[in-house]
DNA sequence: GTCTATATGGCGATAGAC
DNA sequence: GTCTATCGCCATATAGAC
């Protein structure tokens, strides 16, 4: 599903993109990525001239996207409740657009920390700003005091697990492809609520 | 690392485990698990015949591993409070003490998942009690309506979560390891807490 | 059952024509 | 820049001696 309008060099790059979300470093093939990409196999090491250098420019862009999206989310300034409502319909809809980004790199921490977090450190990723911004939120004086790191992992973890966990949580729960993607839809108004509870005073 | 009073079969087993989990199915090589089970490649051959064999294995292992801790954890007749706490409390400690498993899981469902839904379908895996006792802790009256599949997604996504994320969590909160250890034994008091404040009646 | 040696195939990477 | 053909390696798998 690649336009005929794209450069080589960007067709390659989405079809690398696909390909490695999909199978991983170790499980890509070269060639399927030549196939999705509709060119000749030569033609990806004339553009990238590894397959690591190649992967490394998917990695990044991945990592590039998803913490874009979480700045453009988590980045304004509006009351607690209507930000933390904001940044999960936000957050939950980016993440069903680009469901293999975060199992795509959960994977790869996995299978290679030492290689992975190096590209983290060239990535220009600084969460400080984030975490700013989530503290300030939590002064709130209708809050529970909490730990603004404790909060901000739960939050990605209520968001990412059941896309990254789809198949299994699919699976276990017998739900049809349409069931779940209601779910999912059902899970963006009741999550913030579910959160907001956890941490208002009582 | 392998004691030898195992049987031959029985390291090949406990190596296939260490090398999957850490590098899964395409990235494990062979010879890698023959040399950790201190023994000749041939010999993985002559036991399992072909590496996927050894592979659904081991994947059989890790589910039934995670099932099995699952159920002993959650099919206790206590109190919701007390038993989310002891929940929580051993499900966490047994990813703590077994960190690739979910992780291992989770990277094989992402890249494979038709192949891996066919080995679920075929582990003695029944989810089903394991819902009805948490559908009966639910019925309390002093918590709030609570879809219970909603409730068992969210206390597994913020206990597996910070396991899974572990490399990428502590670089991006700038931990060392003992500092994401005492997090995470922290963790064990704040996320009952969390939770029963998200579900009880205000 | 366990080993050494080898077959077989696949994949990343390159050479070289156009 | 793009292609066809091919190299060289490495990984799974097997043959066959002990």
């Amino acid at each position: 599903m690649v336009k005929k309008t794209l450069s080589t060099e960007e067709k390659i790059l989405e079809a690398a993109k696909t390909i490695f979300h999909r199978k991983g470093f170790e499980g890509a093939r070269m060639q399927e990525i030549a196939d999705e990409a509709r060119i000749n196999k030569a033609l990806l090491h004339y553009y990238f001239r590894t397959k690591e250098n190649l992967f490394d420019d998917v990695f990044k862009a991945a990592l590039r996207d998803i913490f874009t999206k979480l700045f453009t989310t988590v980045d304004a300034n509006v009351p607690m409740e209507e930000k933390l409502k904001n940044l999960i319909n936000e957050y939950i809809g980016f993440l069903q657009k680009n469901s293999y980004i975060p199992g795509f790199i959960l994977a790869e921490i996995n299978q290679n920390p030492g290689k992975i977090i190096e590209i983290f450190k060239s990535a220009p990723v600084s969460p400080s700003m984030l975490f700013e911004r989530l503290r300030e939120s939590v002064q709130d004086e209708s809050l529970e005091k909490t730990d603004f790191r404790e909060l901000f992992i739960n939050i990605l973890a209520l968001c990412i697990f059941p896309i990254i966990a789809r198949p299994m949580l699919q699976h276990i729960l017998e739900f049809s492809d349409k069931e779940y993607d209601l779910f999912i839809e059902k899970r963006k108004k009741e999550l913030p609520v579910f959160i907001m509870n956890a941490i208002r005073k009582k």
